[in-house]
DNA sequence: TCATTTATGTACTATCCGGTATTTTATATC
DNA sequence: GATATAAAATACCGGATAGTACATAAATGA
């Protein structure tokens, strides 16, 4: 085992739970928006003291680094899992779609987009993860994509990586009206519009 | 003439220009963000002080709601007029995607977009603004698609409301990234695809 | 000249923010 | 029990926010 777990052999005990703070911090993030949540706000609702807190993750940017770090192995993950699956276009394409627009935990939005558009107001550690995030992202949709043209299932005559581009940011204008209360069946229409540049001749 | 432009007969003359102050407020909530813009802020690049401008808009809310007023009648008329033109289906699309992505106005984005995005920070009277903007947009789409259905140009199986809500979310989606500096050559090629919808038997 | 009226800027309030200095508390070691 | 150590919370700091009380300046009318 790791001696990160271990306490320290003197000294007062720690009663803090980093881990429960930080998803008390996650969901709070992700609830409402990274702007809207302040380190207050967190400790209070954490039941723990702000210098508690700040011993933790050094700073507000840290905090919110870490719960971005938390949301992406605990949520984005699954997002790879399917782009990756090695499905075929359509299979995979109808199960992004059912992420976007079935998960409940995107009913509220996805907390990495919500960091994105508000990505001048982040911290420079959480800034550079939203930006490897998104590059990776883009990757694994362009894998993707890839894989689907050599399979002849989608011979546009796009580019790979416009592509790519183009099924991100349907993905996300879809969880993002979600988010803000739109008809579900009204965006679930858009969405499978806007896909279907994908699947035609 | 009204009597709003005649000064009062007596008392201290005013020296402050309501329409210059608003010009500044519009463009500064227009090329940063309205969340990121104070009143202090904006009293400093107006010149004035602060009792002075609550005198005349009352409270962050009454600016805000006069700067998003005034850009709705200086900017989004525009795409109004290009709506409201007459113009064949295709023609209409290209001056649309135009406006998005040519006009050296929509450089930094679109302010009613960013309200809009931002709507739970306004004020009410702001935000019923925007809701009211959104709205009549909607009311826009819809008029010139219905048109454009009717005479023949689009015979998709998409219900007009759909296909408006479609083309306004498609276009803020271009001018949003067109202002976080995404590629202009990317940005409309995802344009075109995501319109070419409406074009494409 | 002097009162009235209205706009002005200075200076202030109360509140929130991120972050920290300081004291207190709870443990292990001696 | 005494001491060292580390985590705890209280209470504070400086700065920014929206909004305002108040004294003053500049005009008109008498």
């Amino acid at each position: 085992m790791s001696d990160a777990d271990k306490g320290p052999a003197r000294g007062r005990p720690r009663t803090m739970n980093a881990e429960q703070v930080l998803d008390v911090a996650m969901t709070a993030y992700w609830q409402s928006d990274p702007a809207d949540v302040s380190v207050n706000a967190i400790c209070q609702m954490a039941g723990i003291s702000k210098p508690s807190l700040y011993r933790a993750f050094g700073s507000e940017d840290g905090l919110s680094r870490a719960a971005l770090d938390r949301y992406a192995e605990r949520v984005l993950s699954e997002m790879f899992v399917i782009l990756h699956g090695g499905q075929g276009l359509r299979q995979t394409l109808d199960a992004l779609v059912d992420f976007a627009l079935d998960d409940p935990r995107m009913e509220t939005g996805c907390l990495f987009y919500k960091m994105r558009s508000g990505k001048h107001r982040l911290g420079p550690d959480t800034r550079a993860r939203v930006d490897e995030i998104e590059a990776a992202a883009q990757a694994a949709y362009a894998t993707f994509l890839q894989s689907a043209r050599d399979a002849g299932d989608w011979p546009g005559e796009l580019s790979v990586e416009a592509g790519a581009k183009y099924l991100g940011e349907q993905i996300a204008l879809a969880i993002t009206q979600r988010a803000s209360g739109e008809d579900p069946a009204r965006i679930r229409e858009m969405l499978t519009l806007a896909l279907s540049v994908f699947t035609r001749p």
